[in-house]
DNA sequence: TTGCAGGGGTCAA
DNA sequence: TTGACCCCTGCA
């Protein structure tokens, strides 16, 4: 991989199957917003960057090479060959269409702990509620960045967190989200649940695991361990995947558990990439 | 303006 | 298996 940089702002060359709208507007983040020139500034791993790609060169601001070389090649998994997972898809139809449009998807390696806060902000939401209060949560708790002329919070960690009361979360107007905030900072400080030991299990195990916070069933625990444990077999399965799935697989009675067991025998190691592109493009068509 | 339905689920009975 | 849930948004 050749890395460029100059300028507080480096450029990594050619690479494949990357970008930035496939990629941060699939759903599996939310601090990302588009500028007026269609590049990506975001806020993660205490850093605010911005993204953007000339042809197969990314273009990454406000970086140096080490941040690049020890952060966000990981974040935006540039290390992995998404062309040998989009071969091993390549003789379904649908998501043939769905890769056709929306190819560009690299999925993130996030921060646990942000991830974690963020899909249990998810619960029966729409993205850009579920944005304004991450992004507010971020501005109370989190400490602040400067960029372009503008603010930015990074995502709280779970220390800076530990001790608060539902009460201290009443700004964010989160609902009964709230309870389940507290109760995952709880278990993630004093270590009941051991999130950044999650990699090291199996994902049926991993996903018990996340399942003893409150306000994590089964969708909220596979998107943690798709989009920031390395999970790639995890498949969430919320409204719009069961409609795709049923539409175009299990049939309309299908239940959760068929479509679960479809998926892992059918989409195999890779389920939750094929999850992503599958949803991108219904969501984006409809 | 007011009222109602529904939203990237989860909990508790 | 079935409501209820906190709050916001979109739409009559």
């Amino acid at each position: 991989m050749e890395i460029f940089a100059k300028n507080n702002s480096v450029v990594i060359k050619n690479i494949k199957d990357f970008n930035p709208t496939h990629t941060f507007m699939c759903g599996q983040c939310f601090r990302w917003d588009m500028e007026d020139d269609g590049s990506y500034t975001g806020v993660a791993h205490g850093r605010v960057v911005n993204v953007s790609n000339i042809e197969s060169d990314i273009i990454i601001k406000n970086t140096n090479a080490d941040d690049v070389k020890n952060i966000w090649i990981n974040y935006l998994d540039l290390n992995r060959d998404y062309n040998i997972i989009k071969n091993a898809f390549s003789n379904d139809v649908n998501l043939k269409q769905a890769i056709d449009f929306g190819g560009g998807i690299k999925i993130l390696n996030q921060d646990i702990f942000e991830c974690l806060i963020s899909f249990i902000i998810s619960t029966q939401n729409g993205i850009p509620r579920i944005k304004k209060i991450v992004s507010s949560l971020s501005e109370l708790f989190g400490e602040k960045v400067e960029y372009g002329g503008r603010t930015y919070y990074s995502f709280p960690s779970a220390k800076s967190l530990s001790g608060i009361k539902e009460k201290d979360l009443e700004p964010l107007k989160a609902g009964y989200r709230a309870g389940y905030i507290v109760d995952a900072v709880q278990k993630v400080v004093n270590g009941d649940v051991d999130i950044y030991n999650l990699k090291n299990l199996s994902t049926s195990n991993a996903r018990c695991e996340l399942m003893k916070i409150k306000g994590v069933g089964p969708k909220v625990a596979d998107c943690v361990l798709l989009f920031s444990a390395g999970k790639s077999d995890a498949f969430p399965i919320d409204v719009w995947v069961q409609r795709i799935m049923r539409s175009l697989y299990c049939g309309d009675d299908a239940k959760i558990k068929d479509i679960q067991h479809f998926a892992s025998s059918h989409f195999g190691e890779y389920a939750g990439i094929a999850q992503q592109y599958l949803f991108y493009y219904a969501r984006e068509n409809n």
